[in-house]
DNA sequence: AGAACCGGCCA
DNA sequence: TGGCTGGTTCT
């Protein structure tokens, strides 16, 4: 790859074009008379909030953020490949979407593949896979890997037969995006405070985080504690 | 701001228009009055494209020549409409209105499908599905439309460095093992910690290993993930 | 508030 | 791979 331009790097890969003349071909060039985006310019980047920042008070915003915001950080899409540029589309007004990658999340030494679908109506749509380096197993989604990670094992197949199952009343619909509490996945692993004091007060029943003199938010404290318990339960785990 | 750019999917070809001309009336939405079509089953085609001439100078450009200007145009049956079940409550996924109008911009032959949600927070709600007869391909928004139109490829989305790349195409990346720092080749393959522990650090994007207290030193940390990414993927035959 | 989009998930 | 739903951004 390498290409870089307005004309398909690529010869329509998936194509079926089962003949005619209908030819799809003549697209991909820029057309004389087009407007060339003047707000945006080539080299613009991405995302790239530097987030070097260490300040107490910004790990805990960040930290919290983590729920509603993300922040692209750590992943960066690489401007030496096809897309270093950004998507022309709009003109005078508004930004689209920012999101990236974002890995955070993901534990050293997994892989990421990023499969093409080749054929079908979706084809030329991408598919994310997550290797883990010591099982070797592969996952299809960042759920799956979490799952993966807390509970060492794969979701049960239902199969059925009586069973209940269980519980519950029934209608409880919970939605996910509801500020999950005490999730690993409000967690953003690459941004973490590197001291951390949890304490237990006297009239308490519950542990409170301070980092330097700040006490963590009851939210934050949630996704911190999952996230070490889930890493605590994963190095205990194997490491040859 | 700092917002930073746009959708990162879409890499960087001329979208040519503006998306300003999106504010006509919304089909699928239900006039209020407007009594729920029982004829018509959640699921319902449509399809249209007249070719007025208008004010899309550009993209209508496009689209002519892309297609060549076919005769036959328009309306298009409906082909499966698989599940047809739709929530009780609601039985009106109106399709109304000048579809045409508003399809200006689709090239002739291809469909819309507008689909009701069946299930979920957002049950009821339509989403609007685009069919190239030519390639049999399905979109989900005019905006991935008119890049397909342009480019013939999709957006193709990638991640970053180390994360394997599966394309079927030959182009390796050969990254592993050809960095300087973390190599394979520093690694002592016959002392190799028991215990191991991964932390992130604030502001980095780099874990930090430990073994008990002491933190490993970035050389090394870097030595050993190199071997453990190997060793690894080596398995799955990827990665040199 | 609603439409458009698009990532993600799972059958 | 199909395709449906969640959630965000844009209008």
């Amino acid at each position: 790859m390498s290409a870089s331009g307005t004309s398909g790097p690529y010869p329509n890969p998936t194509q079926p074009h089962s003949d005619q003349d209908r030819k799809d071909q003549p697209i991909g060039t820029q057309l004389p008379g087009f407007p060339p985006d003047p707000l945006l310019k080539p080299g613009s980047f991405i995302g790239a909030t530097t987030n070097g920042q260490s300040s107490v008070d910004f790990l805990k915003a960040q930290t919290q953020m983590a729920e509603t915001r993300k922040s692209s950080n750590g992943v960066s899409a690489s401007p030496d490949n096809t897309n270093g540029t950004v998507p022309a589309s709009n003109s005078g007004k508004g930004i689209r979407k920012p999101l990236e990658a974002e890995l955070y999340w993901l534990p050293p030494g997994w892989t990421v593949e990023v499969k093409v679908r080749a054929s079908g109506a979706s084809a030329g749509t991408t598919d994310r896979y997550y290797f883990d380096p010591v099982s070797k197993r592969r996952f299809r989604s960042k759920k799956e890997v979490l799952y993966f990670l807390q509970t060492g094992t794969r979701p049960k197949r239902k199969i059925d037969a009586d069973a209940a199952t269980v519980d519950n009343s029934g209608e409880h619909k919970q939605k996910a995006s509801t500020s999950e509490k005490g999730s690993v996945k409000n967690f953003n692993f690459s941004d973490v405070p590197e001291n951390v004091q949890w304490v237990l007060s006297d009239s308490s029943e519950d542990w409170k985080a301070f980092i330097g003199n700040d006490q963590v938010l009851e939210s934050s404290k949630r996704d911190w504690l999952a996230a070490f318990t889930f890493l605590a339960s994963r190095d205990r785990g194997r490491y040859q």
